[in-house]
RNA sequence: GGGCGAGUGGCGGAAUGGCAGACGCGCUGGCUUCAGGUGCCAGUGAGGGCAACCUCGUGGGGGUUCAAGUCCCCCCUCGCCCACCA
């Protein structure tokens, strides 16, 4: 018992042991402190300091389900935030009482932008509010009583959790992408090749190839350094300056705003480092058809990398021979029909085909003369030369924004190089122009326009009075402009009459055979920009040298410890586009040289100045869980083939990994592509040992609270604001206006989790969340509802203890047929929803089945012993406290953490007889009771028996019965 | 513009093609209480009827079926993702 039932209540004169908040605190607080005092949640590990009492479990399938674990902000914990981990948590709790060996660990994401900003706002050091944070976040955790293994908790700013980041940093650096075996290989196989000549380089001095030995030291440290899957790569990134740092692809909205804080984005070319993920884009595509995810998410991935298959075609340039330009096309097939020619304004080549003057038949458009009033400095009839053209149209373009290119309705501009070049298939001269709708990141940079079967291209066309060729035979009555379906070629040689399919692949081999190009894939996806220019990161395990060029720091000197600053601020400015990015680490004098010895005698070296981006810690964070106190590797050999091992109980393939992954579906692209990506390297070399990190995946939805507004659009608190609909909204009096939205401090719609304990407790809080839909489904909260899962606990407890006296009201006498039928159908159901995760449904069984145990105690005045301990055993996994105040209550020793989930009697979940309903002409007209084990025409008798079916019937002949046993009978007149 | 998903009482939501609205909130009536409610009992989709019952009803319109919230076609509304990707 807890001492706090014999607290007086808060409320006068309701009975001492009823079941209030003041009781479920004290019941809350008793409980976390003994499981915490007996490490009732510690999970064994196979081998090692957590092995424990491994032999207690050994035997039982694991079991591992993972959380999105949340980045500790100063706000705390409000009651959206603990949705997914209560889902979890019951799961867990669940699967460990079906014979589970369960892992389920809480951490915390701590390191980048959002605990740096909060950092800023308040003016403490980010160490100091995100140990402070961490410290708030375990509390009311732990106050929610989730199962959690703390022993195995990790905080990603933490040395020594970081240490390992950059561990697997460095196994990035020294390690390459063998682009025959389709995976990463030590960089040392790389240069063992080079040396052997097995494998010689090819750059763009030596197209051909060149010899190893004839390559300088320094030459040949260039070459080793651009194979490696961390390197360093100067070329346009996302700066921004409002955040003071640059920006991964994934962390730039669509506006080209930054993600966090919806600043300007501008692109400009910095020297940054980067992991090559796009080696991994086929593996990272096709491993998706071996994880059980959402397919919404899988489809998102899929568009992000965006494959796309199609053909390379060389273009000769005219009158210079030898030169050509590469296209990426998915429509070689329409290459008869490629009148002319676009390069993204930023194409090298661009400088090299401009023409020295317009011809005498260039017209005006083509000079530029349509962007006379969108451009300073055009002349009405256009610019006076091809090279005053290119120069002011790319000034034109870089100076828009990508916002600003959404704006502008998507008119086509452009201007022609005065250069021409020829259409390989048919020897036609087509003039090449540069435009911004064609993008320098996306295949060559380059196209080969097929006005007759691209919209974009025709539009170019139009604008430009370009001709159009079409390719593909359109459909009678089509009024189209470019048409894009299926139809015969014409007007392409050797190509008409053949479909696409046919069309493609046999302009792929005429193109492969005269060496004018070949098949190709291409991918959207670019390599990720890995280097901010932050304090509040890992930082790089990198020094560079005299040179410099690179180089690791050794195993041995990890961590790099991140050095305290007076000022780590990130310097920012909103309207400098032109602000230049400074890595803070910048200041600290002391550390930003180092002298080591790696090889050759101690040696002063430059530190890498930027850090690791947000992503970086949780990119791997579920794998230290399981080991979190190794020192001598991320993880060990043994623990994580334990609890990675993807074995299905039927055999069928498997990815392995996570069990379970719940999360918010706003990572889709960005922790979830980044962490498979992490894990197939580590598979690659042997570290882990299932190719993707997460079997499962499952979207929780998000809790949303109504926010009010005032007149002015401002919003104000959501707790101060009375009224309801009918009457309308109301705050200081004045009326307001209702939306709902994500909760939050913006919307100031926040609800704390405390304020729930301490009006009903933490275990109707789990029971809420959990009752009020389905977990993938963004809901209202809605602190009304509460009371309702309240007085079920409530009159659970009733039916179980006395509550004038706190003893129990369970007797021995076994329960009535029906109540026990019931009881077993409600196991059932039970076991079936928490396994589906169908909690909402699984708290109505529940309720379902205490409504009518408190009809049975009506009227005997106790319940049976069988019914309470099942009851009890199955509201475990959903509210924990009160189960197990009331297991033990029972006389049970143990805890029910550890006790057997209820399992249904077979036998008791069909009845002896059935209710059928009787249809006539699809309306129910009557209800038959019949044997369960009744056949069709004993049904049907019965049903025809009827005395409201043979009144509804009015004499009427059947024409046609339908008889499903069991379900329903069915009668056509 | 393209892709995906969703529309069920006053509200949150249940329903292997088989009795629509489980369970909860709210509401109505009653009990308990000096009073209040975070207590208890009963009722509660709409309309009609004293009643047994009848009619209508899952965004709108068509269809398949003995039977449709569920399957098919068209349309409307909302949400999310992508958006000149060659």
């Amino acid at each position: 018992m807890s001492e706090g039932a014999d607290e007086p209540s808060t409320t006068t004169d309701a009975p001492k042991f009823r079941y209030d908040a003041a009781l479920a605190n004290s019941i809350e607080r008793h409980w976390q402190e003994t499981w915490a005092a007996q490490g009732t949640y510690h999970t064994p590990n196979p081998s090692g300091p957590l092995r424990d009492d491994f032999e207690r479990v050994e035997g039982r399938p694991k079991l591992y389900v993972l959380d999105m674990f949340p980045y500790p902000s100063g706000e705390g914990l409000h009651v959206g935030h603990p949705l997914g981990y209560i889902g979890t948590d019951v799961y867990a709790r669940f699967k460990r009482m079906t014979g589970y060996n369960v892992m389920h660990v809480m951490g915390f994401d701590s390191f980048g932008l959002p605990a740096e900003q909060h950092a800023v706002q308040t003016g403490t050091h980010p160490r100091v509010t995100t140990e402070r944070n961490v410290e708030n976040y375990k509390r009311q955790m732990r106050a929610i009583g989730f199962g959690y293994d703390w022993r195995r908790s990790v905080n990603t700013s933490d040395p020594t959790f970081y240490k390992w980041t950059q561990w697997i940093f460095l196994q990035l650096f020294n390690s390459w992408f063998d682009a025959d075996e389709q995976r990463a290989r030590p960089i040392s196989a790389l240069v063992e090749e080079f040396e052997s000549g097995t494998r010689v380089v090819i750059d763009d001095d030596h197209p051909d190839g060149v010899e190893w030995t004839a390559l300088s030291d320094r030459r040949r440290r260039e070459v080793i350094d651009d194979h490696r899957l961390a390197y360093i790569d100067e070329a346009p990134v996302n700066w921004c300056p409002g955040l003071g740092t640059v920006l991964a692809n994934e962390e730039v909205t669509s506006e080209g705003r930054s993600e966090r804080g919806n600043f300007p984005v501008f692109r400009r070319p910095l020297k940054q480092w980067k992991l090559r993920i796009t080696a991994y884009a086929e593996r990272l595509i096709a491993d998706l058809d071996l994880v059980d995810w959402p397919e919404p998410v899988k489809l998102m991935q899929r568009n992000w990398i965006g494959r796309s298959e199609g053909a390379r075609i060389d273009f000769p340039i005219a009158n210079q021979p030898g030169e050509a330009i590469s296209v990426f096309t998915t429509r070689p097939d329409t290459v008869f029909g490629a009148t002319f020619m676009v390069l993204a304004p930023e194409h090298p080549l661009v400088d090299h085909i401009v023409a020295g003057s317009w011809g005498d038949n260039d017209p005006p458009s083509w000079r530029g003369s349509g962007l006379a009033g969108l451009v300073d400095g055009v002349p009405a009839t256009g610019w006076d030369s091809p090279s005053e053209a290119v120069a002011g149209y790319r000034r034109h373009a870089s100076m828009k924004s990508d916002l600003e290119r959404q704006v502008e309705s998507r008119q086509k501009t452009g201007v022609f190089t005065g250069a021409y070049c020829i259409n390989p298939v048919n020897g036609e001269h087509i003039p090449i122009f540069i435009a911004d709708y064609v993008l320098m990141g996306y295949g060559t940079g380059a196209i080969m326009a097929v006005p007759g079967q691209d919209e974009r291209d025709w539009e170019f066309a139009e604008a430009f009075d370009l001709r159009i060729v079409r390719t593909v035979q359109p459909p009678s009555g089509f009024d189209g402009r470019a048409f894009t379906g299926e139809g015969p070629a014409i007007n392409s040689d050797f190509l008409n009459g053949l479909g696409i399919t046919d069309a493609k692949q046999a302009i792929i081999r005429w193109l492969e055979e005269k060496g004018r190009g070949e098949g190709t894939v291409t991918y959207k996806l670019r390599d990720w920009l890995f280097s901010r220019q932050r304090y509040w990161g890992e930082p790089f395990p990198i020094v560079f040298d005299e040179d410099d060029m690179p180089l690791a720091v050794p195993e041995s000197m990890l961590p790099v410890e991140l050095p305290d600053l007076e000022d780590w601020t990130p310097t920012t400015s909103v309207e400098d586009e032109d602000s230049i990015p400074e890595p803070p680490l910048g200041r600290a004098t002391q550390w930003r040289e180092v002298e080591i010895d790696l090889g050759g005698g101690p040696k002063v070296y430059r530190r890498e100045l930027n850090t690791m981006p947000q992503w970086a810690g949780s990119c791997w964070y579920y794998l230290r869980y399981l080991d979190p106190t190794n020192e001598n590797a991320f993880v060990g050999a043994e623990v994580e083939r334990y609890w990675m091992r993807g074995a299905r109980p039927d055999g069928s393939p498997k990815a392995g990994g996570v069990d379970l992954y719940v999360g918010g579906v706003e990572h889709a692209v960005l922790h979830l592509l980044y962490s498979r990506f992490w894990h197939k390297v580590l598979f690659d070399l042997n570290h882990v040992s299932t190719p993707e990190p997460f079997q499962r995946l499952f979207n929780q939805g998000m809790i949303q609270a109504a926010a009010y507004a005032d007149e002015r659009g401002v919003y104000v608190e959501a707790g101060e604001v009375a009224g309801d609909e009918q009457a309308g909204f109301f705050h200081a009096g004045r009326p307001v206006t209702r939306e709902f939205g994500k909760m939050g401090k913006s919307l100031k719609n926040s609800v704390s989790p405390e304020e729930i304990y301490d009006a009903y407790g933490a275990d109707t809080l789990r029971l809420y969340e959990m009752a009020m839909g389905p977990l993938d489904q963004d809901r209202p909260w809605n602190t009304r509802d509460i009371i309702g899962v309240h007085r079920f606990l409530q009159r659970l407890w009733r039916n179980l203890v006395d509550e004038e006296v706190g003893g129990l009201r369970v007797s021995t006498s076994p329960p009535p047929a029906d109540l026990k039928r019931t009881l077993h159908r409600t196991i059932a159901g039970v076991r079936d929803d928490m396994d589906g995760l169908r909690f909402n449904t699984a708290v109505a069984k529940l309720i379902e089945l205490n409504n009518a145990l408190t009809k049975h105690v009506a009227e005997h005045g106790s319940t049976p012993r069988e019914v309470a301990d099942a009851l009890v055993l199955m509201l475990a996994p959903l509210a924990p406290h009160v189960a197990e105040e009331l297991w033990h209550h029972l006389g049970n020793e143990s805890s029910v953490v550890w006790s057997a989930f209820p399992s249904a009697d077979a036998s008791l979940l069909v009845d002896d007889t059935v209710e059928l309903p009787v249809q006539i002409n699809g309306k129910v007209r009557s209800r038959i009771t019949v044997a369960a084990a009744a056949s069709r025409d004993a049904i049907e008798a019965a049903a025809l028996a009827d005395p409201a079916v043979q009144s509804a019937l009015a004499g009427r002949p059947v024409q046609k019965a339908v008889i499903v046993p069991g379900r329903m009978v069915s009668l056509v007149v």
